[in-house]
Parts: structure tokens; C-alpha cells; sequence
DNA sequence: TTGTAAGCGTTATCAA
DNA sequence: TTGATAACGCTTACAA
């Protein structure tokens, strides 16, 4: 491996000298300089990331984390965050919850944007004690180092349901996501509250606990077919699930939207294609943001308030109006 | 940041022994062992990623690179590297192009699975010259330190086009991708290789040249649209584009398979939604592979020689049988 | 079984 | 404008 002291032995100088140069010193002389760089191109030198965070102690490259394979999305939030990052001449680099700690932890890394729900929120907090900048997705939490960016589910959802109840529907079945989420108690909620202010009951019964896959809410809409009644319109925490719920009941010969409507959460590549009503998430600005404050938390502008962005309803076919 | 020293200031013993005690040396008293992994454990140390690199040369972090965000069956090759890398103890971390060439020339990771077009054969071949172990995907690199694992295209490829004709189809068009890569080359040698085995006469006009994004192929059937007759089946290079393609008929009353049959080529999450005739893909397999290939490599098994992973058709109702 | 000390590639301080 | 040298956190001979 060519390193900056074959360099300073190819250009006849000290190695102090060649770092200045690759660090933009202005204390080198041109001709020096030009020399300089010229062998380093020549001998196709890079400089080595283990040297540079040990000594530096500093580190331009940001960390994303997250290990959910199924949603694609996560794809828009990871092209958003490279899109800023290589604007601001930091790196990028991704891992799963498995190592992740590791990395937040050496210096090679100089912040992180968590997505990873298995991160605990009690590692974070004592990671960022330490002035480790971090981004957290899809949760807030109250640390003078850690920025939320939020997805705000509640106006969206109360507005969909409304739409929903507008339409005529009056019986509902809910497909819920992992029950800790924030996202999913958000949602729930809104379900909940607009139903209470449209006099509608909600029986327990008509409550099915999944986990953000598609094969749960197959199995809850196959539940769900066992039933005496079924509702007019299956209300589901994401898309997914909506995904599943569709193809259950596609195989078994329900129709939608005439027997049942279906709603999802996301607004995934397929949920266009299967014209799914849902909820759209920038996905892209998500991940954008996220890379936006915590450079900006990096370089010191400390801003830890949450961030919420908004989301819109997409009207598709899985949802009619009622006669 | 709690280092090595403070431990073994805490545990009253030298720093050697800690860091012998972390990497598992048997020549560690079992007393002195205990006391030093809680100690650890209390103080929540974690090794410098970039002093142990430094220092040893070697790294259990496997690298792999992708810039593509638009193909959501990347996240299947990943999940299928992740899976791999866990298995043995190896670190994964991922990054785009912008910054793939600095992390594996610095010594933080040990070997890389390379998806990117952009990482020119040039590069990689120098940089495994330093016997640097790299695996690439979709693309065939002859060099001693060079694995690479690809997806036989040509076979699959010709079995479906038969299928094609053998359902009655005899007028076709193709939408290409770009034209450098390896795999759309093989993609379109096996389709004119079987047209003329069956003396079908395929006129340059009718192919089009996209970019394997899903607007390419929009285009490309846009375009198609405006001659005066238009085959009636259209061949494309990739799922994407020809998803594009049924967008573009179907915004124009053009029905599929009634009007034209449409194929792609990668069976992604949207070809099942959208009932698309393709091409099947294990990509959790390929990524699997790859990282198994690279860690033994890394391991010095050294095994170069190119793997071709098969690859199956899904006839689907993209396509009829022609009356 | 444990400790001492050198050195990995880099940056930073200070002297020349 | 340049160079010598210490230090970052860790591993590894080798000495005790």
C-alpha cells in the first residue's frame, strides 16, 4: 500500500509537508504543491481513512443505519441522504444494527442517522452523552445531541378516515403494526378518535396484530374472513400489510373494493400498481433532511427540536363510495 | 471515549493483557480474564475500529457498493450479503460509488463485492494487484484476486423467446439497456440468435436503446407508438423498463397481452403486481454467494473462477398464447 | 501469566 | 516554506 511517506520519499520532501498539501495548508510553496500532487496521482495514492480518524480524531463520513430488507422504500431514504452527503463533501456509509454500535462508537465516523428500532433508545442516548451527533427516524427522543425526524401520521390518517367515513363506510377492521411503535400508536390513535367522533363503535375483536409484513396481514385478513360479519373496509398501519390483506382476500374470492375497501400506509412502488388508497411518504426529503441536520449538528449549528413532515393521501381504487 | 488504557488502568493490569484478553489469547490467567470482560462490559468499551485496522492490517469488514436506488431488488442482494457476512463473524458496511475506492484502499475492510458500473475494470484490477480480494457482480473480471459471479442471461433468455414463439409471436421489438454492460448484450445476442433460428427478420428500427429505468422504457413505447405498425410483442432488457413500456400502452388504450405482449428481465416486487412475463433472479442467493466466495477468498481459498448463478421464467399474463 | 515497547499512517506542534 | 517528532488506540514480539 502507497502511503504519504513513499510519497515524500518519491518528491524528496518531509512527510509534514505532503500532508500539509493534501490538507490545503497554504503554507507550501506552489511549485512544491504541484509537484506533490502529481506523484500522488501518479502513484494512484489515497490517503488511509485508519491513519486519518486515529490521529484526527475527526471524521467526514456519516453513518445510516437500518436491517429491514423488505421495504423498499428504505431505497428513497438511503438516495436522499447520498444525495445530500456528496453535496457537502462528507461520506456515506451503511450498515445493519449488527455492527452498528461498533461504528458509532471508533471515530471513523463523525455522526450517525438511526432507522433500526432494534437500537435501542438507552444505547443512543449514552452514545450521543458523549457528543456523537445522531438522527433518529420514526421517533423522538429528548437529548440535547439527538435530532427526530418524524413522519406526521396522526393528521393524515384522522383526514383519510374522515374521508373514508364520508364515503359511507361505517364498519371498520384494523390491521396494527409492531404495538410499541410510535408510528403505529399514532396511527392507531387516529383511527381510533375519528371513529369516537363519528359515533362509530370499534369492537376489539375487529383488531389484528401484525408486524409491518406482508405476510401478517394476510394472515389477519384470513382471520378476518372466519368471522360471522365482515366489515366494510379493512384500515391497515402500512402498506404491506395492505399488500397482504389484498391478496388474501384475491384468493379467496372477496372483491375490492365492492365487498371490502382496503387502505394501506407508505404508499410503496406496489401500491400504485395495485391501486391501494394510502398514505405517501417523502421518502427521498425524508432521508435528505435526516443527512441535512445532522452534517449541520456535525459542523456544530445544534438543533435538536423534532422535525415533522407531513404526508398526503393518495385516492386509489380500493376505496369506492359507498351506496 | 473509553480506550483500551482505561481499562487497564481500571483492571490494574497492562494494556496488553486487555487487548490479549479481547482478541481471545489463551494466555490470559481465567481470574484476570473474568475481571477484565466486566470491566469492559461496565465502562461499555468498544475497540477502536481505526487503531486495531491501523495497527493489524487486517479487518473483519466486508465492503459492498451499489449506487442504483432505483432497483429494489438490490436490498434482496444485500439481505443476502448481510445474512452471509453475520453467519461468520465478518462486519458489512455498504457504500456508493463516490467513496468505494477510499475505503478499500484504507485497511478498514478486508475485501468487497463491487455492483456499481461505475468502478471501472481498470480500478479494481489495480487494487486487487495488492492483493486485495474482490468479488464483482454481473460482470466478468480475469484476475487472480478477482471473483466473479454472474447471472446466466443468455440461457433463460433463449428458452423464453422460444416460448414466445412457439405462443404464436412473430413480429417483435426490444428495448436494450446500456449497451456496455455484459449482461444487456447477452440479453439481446440470445434474442436475435433464436429469431433466427426460427428465420424471423428483425429490422434495426424496432429496437430501442433505454437506460434499464422505468422512463426509458415509457419512451421507448411511446416512440413505438408513432410507426405505422406495431409488432406485437415487446422484448425488454429489464423489468423496469418494461413496466414503463405496459404504462405506456396502457395510458394509450393499448391493451396487454390482447394488443401487444410485453417481457422483462429481473422478476422485481411490481412484475408480480403487474402480471409481467420474466425473468426470475435469486438475488438473496447471488448476494449470499458473492459474500461466501469473498470470505473465503479473503480466508485464502483462493477460488477465481466465474460462478454462473441460473435463473428461471415466470410466464405470466403479459403474454397469451396468439391465436 | 503478565508487562514493556515499538510501530501501523496520519496530523499537529514547534523549530529550523 | 519546510522538516523532525510526538501522539492517536491498538497489536505483537519479546522480556520479565
Amino acid at each position: 500500500m502507497v502511503g504519504i511517506k513513499d510519497i515524500a520519499k518519491a518528491a524528496g520532501v518531509s512527510v509534514s509537508t505532503v500532508s500539509n498539501v493534501l490538507n490545503g495548508k497554504k503554507n507550501v510553496g506552489e511549485e512544491t504543491r504541484e509537484r506533490i500532487l502529481n506523484i500522488c496521482k501518479e502513484m494512484s495514492y489515497y490517503p488511509n481513512t485508519a491513519g486519518k480518524a486515529l490521529k484526527s480524531g475527526k471524521s467526514n463520513t456519516i453513518l445510516f443505519n437500518f436491517s429491514d430488507f423488505d421495504r423498499s422504500f428504505y431505497l428513497k431514504i438511503i438516495n436522499g441522504i447520498s444525495d445530500y452527503v456528496n453535496d457537502n463533501e462528507f461520506d456515506l456509509i451503511i450498515c445493519t444494527e449488527k455492527s452498528c454500535e461498533k461504528y458509532m462508537r471508533s471515530n471513523l465516523t463523525g455522526g450517525s442517522i438511526i432507522l433500526d428500532k432494534k437500537m435501542k433508545d438507552e444505547v443512543l442516548i449514552k452514545i450521543a452523552s458523549e457528543h456523537y451527533p445522531i438522527v433518529v427516524l420514526d421517533r423522538v427522543i429528548d437529548n440535547p445531541y439527538i435530532k427526530s425526524v418524524v413522519v406526521n401520521n396522526y393528521d393524515p390518517m384522522r383526514e383519510m378516515i374522515q374521508g373514508l367515513v364520508d364515503r359511507g363506510y361505517r364498519h371498520f377492521g384494523f390491521v396494527g403494526g409492531p404495538e410499541q411503535t410510535a408510528d403505529n400508536k399514532e396511527r392507531y390513535k387516529a383511527f381510533r378518535d375519528v371513529l369516537e367522533e363519528n359515533n362509530i363503535s370499534f369492537q376489539q375483536k375487529s383488531y389484528f396484530a401484525g408486524d409491518y409484513r406482508e405476510k401478517s396481514g394476510y394472515t389477519a385478513a384470513k382471520i378476518l374472513l372466519l368471522s360471522q360479519e365482515i366489515p366494510d373496509c379493512l384500515v391497515c398501519a402500512n402498506d404491506n400489510m395492505a399488500i397482504g390483506a389484498m391478496k388474501a382476500f384475491r384468493d379467496n374470492g372477496i372483491r375490492v373494493p365492492e365487498d371490502i375497501a382496503v387502505t394501506g400506509f407508505d404508499n410503496c412502488d406496489l401500491a400504485e400498481a395495485m391501486e391501494l388508497t394510502t398514505v405517501s411518504i417523502p421518502n427521498y426529503e425524508r432521508g435528505y433532511i435526516a443527512a441535512r441536520y445532522l452534517i449541520e449538528n456535525i459542523r456544530g449549528k445544534r438543533n435538536v427540536e423534532p422535525f415533522k413532515i407531513s404526508a398526503k393521501i393518495k385516492w386509489r381504487g380500493s376505496v369506492a363510495v359507498k351506496k
